[in-house]
DNA sequence: CAGTTTAAGTCAGCGTTGTTGACTTTCCAA
DNA sequence: TTGGAAAGTCAACAACGCTGACTTAAACTG
């Protein structure tokens, strides 16, 4: 990696008139990022939430209520009204655990499974268009300055959820 | 900027793994993003639609109603009750059009500005440090990733902002 | 084994911020 | 001059955050 960065270039760059611009980047981005899953998911009267839900139990199934409110960042109560509707409506399971019974372990059922792949394969065609618009070196600094944005336990999220493979 | 987009290269790149990664780096990355904003609103009774009128309100004094609903990609009665309480606080001043008496034009006070500086200053705290982080080769690509992403319509909402330095 | 802690879930209630529908005021063009 | 379109406002509703108080069940601990 060629470093460009000496001190004269670096400075230069952080003018407030650039911090704006990404600022308002990440604004615009955004909402493109969510736009295509809310889109199916209006049909569908759920919300945005319900997405992550699923999202995360596809991600790491088996995983715990806990487990899930740590990585979504919101309250039980609020994660609870979203959990009780998708396994109303049969798109999630709840089973009780084996070892501590008191905790429930989440999978996604066939069902859930084919929403989840339906929401995230509209999110991912949207993001292999940017990446192949921008290239796999702004893809690795796409990577850096988002990963260097996010909050110190956000970050250990992040990377935990890297690794595990199923 | 050496480029290594050969096409070996880069259909590697897509996998569902990395689209995956990327995807959630950006939901992680927008909570960091926002969060910082967040703690000081909370403590005024604002939310993050009143940060995000303030923000462009400054960006463009004088805008319309109508322009800022483009911008925003809310109803116009979502903004309108976002509106109301930054003037009736004193942030915000609407002054009825002088062309189109339709129209009002919507300007920071003294008090608003300063509220907006707060808020912004914080965001773009973060946003240093994470392109200190990440250097100038990396911000880059990290925004022509944002940029690729956006819809079209906000494509352009983001370069006519580029332009209009006040 | 009694007492405490932990995991999960429920109920009630509230705030922000999106939505749609109905309305007024103002402008402009047929 | 009248009728439609545009700009803005008001009312009501839904999604989804939040806090607080509580229950149930299981696990841990002294």
């Amino acid at each position: 990696m060629a470093d460009v960065t000496t001190s004269g270039e670096a400075l230069l760059f952080l003018t407030d008139e650039q911090l704006r611009k990404g600022i308002e980047a990440m604004f615009f981005a955004y909402r493109g990022f969510t736009a295509d899953p809310d889109r199916i998911l209006a049909d569908l009267e759920y919300g945005r939430a319900h997405h992550r839900a699923l999202h995360f139990i596809n991600r790491s199934q088996g995983t715990t209520v806990n487990n899930l409110l740590a990585v979504l960042g919101v309250t039980k109560q609020s994660l609870n009204r979203v959990l009780r509707t998708l396994i109303a409506d049969g798109l999630v399971e709840s089973r009780v655990g084996r070892k501590d019974r008191r905790e429930r372990h989440l999978y996604l059922t066939a069902r859930g499974a084919e929403l989840e792949r339906q929401l995230s394969e509209a999110q991912r065609a949207r993001m292999r268009a940017a990446y192949r618009a921008a290239g796999p070196q702004a893809v690795a600094g796409f990577r850096q300055v988002l990963e260097a944005m996010m909050d110190e336990t956000m970050r250990a999220q992040y990377h935990a959820l890297k690794d595990g493979k199923s």
